[in-house]
Parts: C-alpha cells; sequence; structure tokens
DNA sequence: ACTTGTACCCTTACTACAGATGGTACACCT
DNA sequence: AGGTGTACCATCTGTAGTAAGGGTACAAGT
C-alpha cells in the first residue's frame, strides 16, 4: 500500500489521504483487519504533520472505513467495503442544495442566506 | 415618521431602517399609499450612504412592503400591513436549521457543513 | 522505555464575505 | 434642469473560516 501526497493538488491533504485509503479498501489493496500504520509513522513517511495523518484517520473513522482501537492502533474494518462506496459528501451537497434552492425561490438573497448560515453554525454549539 | 439610526448598534445600519419602516407600518404611523422620501434624500437626512438606503428600499419592496415606482419615488403598499409581520427571515432560519441538524445528526462535520455549503453558494450562480 | 490514539495549547497562510462608502451613468418622469 | 430608482465600477475594514504546522501532555497498552 503506497500513498503519495501531491501538494500542488489544490486537493487538501487530508482529503487526498482518505480517498486514497478508500479507493484502496475499494480495490482490494487494503483487506479487512490490516493494520493501517501509526499517526506519527505515516506523517513521518509523508513527511507531514502528525495532525493531518490524525485528522483523515477520525475522519475515516466517523465513515466506517477504519476502526482505532486506541493504543493498539487503527484498522481497516472487517465491514469497510460497505461503506467505501457511500458518499456522505454527496448526500449533505444534495440536502443542503434543495435547501438553498428551496430558500432562493423564495427570494430569499444568497447574502441572507449566509448570514443566516453563519449563524446557526456559530451559536448552535 | 422619524427613523434613527445608532451607528453604536452593532446591528447593520440597512437593517436598522427595515425595521423601523416595518414597524411604522404595523403601528400604522405609515399608512398604506404614503410616499417615502426618495433615496438620496433619507440618506442625506441620516447622513449615511444612499446605497445603503437603497439596499434597504429594495429588500423591503421584495417583502412586499414598499411598491418602487421608478422616477416616481417609493410608496407603502396598500396591502403593505399583511406582510410587514411575516418574517421570511425567521422562515429561513428553520428551514436551514432544519437542514443542519439533519446532517449534523449523522455524523457530518460542521467544518464539511461549511464547506460544502461554500461550494454551493459560489458555483450556482 | 516505547508507542498508541487523543486532546489541548498557539501560530501562520490563505480565502471569502458582510457592511459600508464613493463615483459614474442610464432612462424616465415632472 | 432636476429628481427618481437602478445598475455598474471600485475601495476599505472587520470578521471568520479552512488547512496546515508545532508543541506538549495524557492514559493505556506492548
Amino acid at each position: 500500500m503506497e500513498i503519495e501526497i501531491d501538494l500542488d493538488d489544490p486537493t487538501p491533504v487530508f482529503t487526498q489521504l482518505i480517498e486514497q485509503i478508500k479507493s484502496a479498501v475499494a480495490g482490494d489493496l487494503l483487506a479487512p483487519g490490516t493494520p493501517l500504520p501509526s499517526i506519527r509513522q505515516l506523517a513521518n513517511e509523508l513527511e507531514i504533520n502528525s495532525k493531518t495523518v490524525a485528522k483523515a484517520y477520525k475522519l475515516l473513522e466517523r465513515d466506517k472505513i477504519v476502526h482505532s482501537k486506541g493504543y493498539r492502533g487503527s484498522f481497516i474494518r472487517e465491514d469497510a467495503k460497505n461503506y467505501c462506496h457511500l458518499n456522505l459528501k454527496k448526500w449533505t451537497q444534495e440536502k443542503l442544495e434543495t435547501c438553498i434552492d428551496e430558500l432562493r425561490s423564495n427570494g430569499v438573497t444568497d447574502s441572507e442566506i449566509r448570514v443566516v448560515f453563519g449563524n446557526l453554525m456559530k451559536t448552535k454549539l
């Protein structure tokens, strides 16, 4: 399993990591149960910050591709292939787009949508 | 009809304008058919920029409070009172909040929501 | 002792938008 | 001629987000 990071690619590094691991799982290059390199180790190999790798791992865990066993390392989940194709981002996009289109078609300004959105994202924590 | 602008108020000036005119209509201080001061005139009185007044007027027209008759000035709509209480902003907020809550409860990160939202608002014009 | 994931702290680019202001110009009415 | 709403150009300030890096620390396993 080789991972390559292209710093000239405008795609964020952590996104490149996620995509490559996901496609490796989909292409059977990473079998279920396979241990992933540790966060620090992979960061060292790729010469990037460990936080970036940690972020990618955390998102992969949320997407049910990876299971982090704490101090025992991170592993490809047994049922990873069931999840490596469903796209949470795409679903998010559709949901938001539907909502925004409805607002726009009722005359709400883009500026207003942005302002209301900003308030919701800041105060609702 | 007196309009006062408080520059120390964090509320944007154009919003203060809209609110005061709306509440004047609701409180029968501005009867239907009443001509509003012209954009430049009001801007001069309040010592603010004419664009700011124009923005407020345009939004009031969208909210069916005011009718701009081009070079004949702007007037309070006959049916203004029917609209001066329904809150497009509140509706926008509810719509967006419902959508965001659904995304969040499915594990989507706030960062991801913001990124997708940003893309939708920039490319969809 | 060493490594694991994780959780904080802070800092640096970069990007983008809101709000507001200024200027110029147009077509149209009185 | 002068005023009307409107449309475009531009600038500035403030705010706030992402992405990424650096450091330090912790509890729990080998």
